[in-house]
DNA sequence: ATGCGACTATTGTCGTATAAATCAGCCGCA
DNA sequence: TGCGGCTGATTTATACGACAATAGTCGCAT
C-alpha cells in the first residue's frame, strides 16, 4: 500500500531533523521503533525503505547503521534487519530516551525514570559536596536564583530547575554522573507538560536551597539527604497522583 | 608515518572484530579516540581513512557514522570529522566503555565507576525487594550459590559475582536500572585483572547472602544497607590502594 | 581597507555493480 | 519415504565513481 514517494514527502523529509537525510530517517526509523510499528510486521528491507522515503540506499544504511550503534535493531544477511529487544535499546542514548518520553509517554515511564533520579541525584550531590569547586558553586547559586525568578514570572521554571540539577551533576567531577546531565535534562524538558497539568508546578525552592546550603558547606550527608526529598517528593506525586 | 596498508593489514581488520569490516572500522577507529590518539593532530578525512585501511569510503562512512552515534565524532563538510569532547561521549554505551577501560585504564576511572555503582545497586537492591517475583529470586540464589562453588574452586569467581549482580538489577523490574546490567558486566570484566592484582579476591560471600535474603524478606531498607556495605568494601579498597 | 566573489576541500547523496551469507525448496539417492 | 546435499533467491555487505552542497580561504576589485 505504499505508494511511490511524491515532492513534498522528500521535501518534509529533508527538513525533518534539520541536519541532513540521514539524520532525518534516523529520527523517522528510531520513532517508529520505539512505538512499536515493526512488533508485529517485519521491519522493512533497506531497499524498500529507500524506496519509501524517497532516499538512496546509502542513506538508509548509514540510518540502519546508526541504529545498530545505538542497540535498536540488529542487521544479518538473507535474514534482513531486526528490531532487538527493548532490553538491548541504549536508553542513556538522547536521542532513544527522547523518542521513548516523546512518543510513548505514560506515567509509568516516567515513575521508573524518577526512581533512577532517586538513586543518580542523591549520591551526586553528596560527591558534588565533596569535590565541587569555586565555579560549581556558583553555577548552583545561579541555578537557584532562576528559580526564585521564575517564582516571580521573570524566568522559565523548567529551564531554571533543570540548570540546577544539572550543575549538582557536573559538580559531582565525576563523568558517569555527569553523562546524566543530558539525561536528565531530556527526560525532564519531555515530561513536563505531564507534571505541568498535575499542579501549577512551582518547585519547592526551601528544598532545593537545602541542597545548595548542604553542598557549600561540605556537608556529604546532608547534601544527599535533601536531595533526596526532593525527587522523593515528585515520586510520591507521581505515584499518588 | 601511515604507510600504504598492505595486504595483512586488510587481513587482520577483516578478522578483527569478528562481525565486517565496518565493525572492524568502528572498533579500530573508537580506541584510536578515546586512546587520544586524535588530541593533537585532526581527525583524518574520510578518503584518508579509507586510503589508510584499504576499505572503501563506503565502510568508512558507516563506522563514522556510528561513531556519530555513540558521540565520539561529529561531521560537518568542509569542515571534515572533529573527536568530540569526552564529556559528549555516551559512556553507557558498551562499546565505549570497553574501549575506555581495555586501553585507557586507570585506578581513578575504576573509583569513579565504583561511585556510581555505589549509587545504583543499592537501590536496586531495595527495588528488588518490592517487586521481585519467584524467577528472580532462583536467578539471585543461583548467582550465591555459584559463587560458594566458585569460593571451593568449582565455578569462575568473576561471573559469579556478575551473575548475582545482574539477577538483583533485572529484579529491580526498571529498564533504566536493568540497562546497567552490561555496564556492569562490562566494567567488571575488564577491571578483573586490577582487582585480582590487589588480593587474592575472594567476594564477601556472607555480605552477599545477607544482600540476597534482604530482597527474599521483601525488605528494601536492609537490601539496601547490605548491598551498600558490599561496595563500599570496593571503594575502600580502591582508594585505600 | 574592505567586501564580494571565485576557488577548493570535505562531507553529503546517489546509482550501480558485485560479493557473501543464508534460507527455502528441489532433486537425487538410498 | 526420508535424508542430505545442491541450487537458487533474497538481502545485507562491500565497492566504486560521480556529482551536489557546504563552508572556509584567498584574492581581487573598488
Amino acid at each position: 500500500m505504499e505508494s511511490l514517494p511524491n515532492d513534498s514527502d522528500i521535501a518534509a523529509n529533508r527538513h525533518e531533523l534539520g541536519r541532513n537525510l540521514t539524520h532525518g530517517m534516523l529520527d523517522t526509523l528510531g520513532r517508529a521503533i520505539v512505538t512499536g510499528r515493526y512488533e508485529q510486521r517485519p521491519f522493512p528491507t533497506e531497499a524498500e525503505i529507500a524506496k519509501a522515503h524517497g532516499v538512496s540506499r546509502s542513506v538508509t544504511r548509514e540510518a540502519v547503521k546508526m541504529l545498530t550503534a545505538k542497540g535498536l535493531v540488529s542487521a544479518r544477511p538473507r535474514q534482513g534487519t531486526v528490531v532487538q529487544p527493548s532490553g538491548n535499546w541504549n536508553l542513556f542514548d538522547p536521542d532513544v530516551l527522547r523518542w521513548l518520553l516523546e512518543r510513548k509517554f505514560s506515567v509509568e515511564l516516567l515513575r521508573q525514570f524518577n526512581q533512577l533520579r532517586i538513586a543518580i541525584e542523591p549520591e551526586a550531590a553528596a560527591l558534588a559536596a565533596q569535590f565541587h569547586d569555586a565555579e560549581d558553586i556558583a553555577a548552583i547559586h545561579a541555578g537557584l536564583a532562576r528559580m526564585e525568578a521564575a517564582e516571580a514570572g521573570n524566568d522559565d521554571p523548567l529551564d531554571a530547575d533543570i540548570a540546577f540539577h544539572l550543575a549538582i551533576l557536573r559538580a559531582s567531577k565525576n563523568p558517569f554522573y555527569a553523562q546524566f546531565q543530558m539525561v536528565v535534562a531530556t527526560a525532564l524538558r519531555t515530561s513536563i507538560r505531564f507534571t505541568n497539568r498535575m499542579r501549577g508546578r512551582s518547585a519547592n525552592i526551601p528544598d532545593h536551597a537545602a541542597v545548595a546550603d548542604a553542598i557549600a558547606l561540605r556537608d556529604a550527608a546532608a547534601a544527599r539527604i535533601a536531595m533526596r526529598r526532593i525527587i522523593g517528593d515528585v515520586l510520591e506525586l507521581i505515584a499518588g497522583d
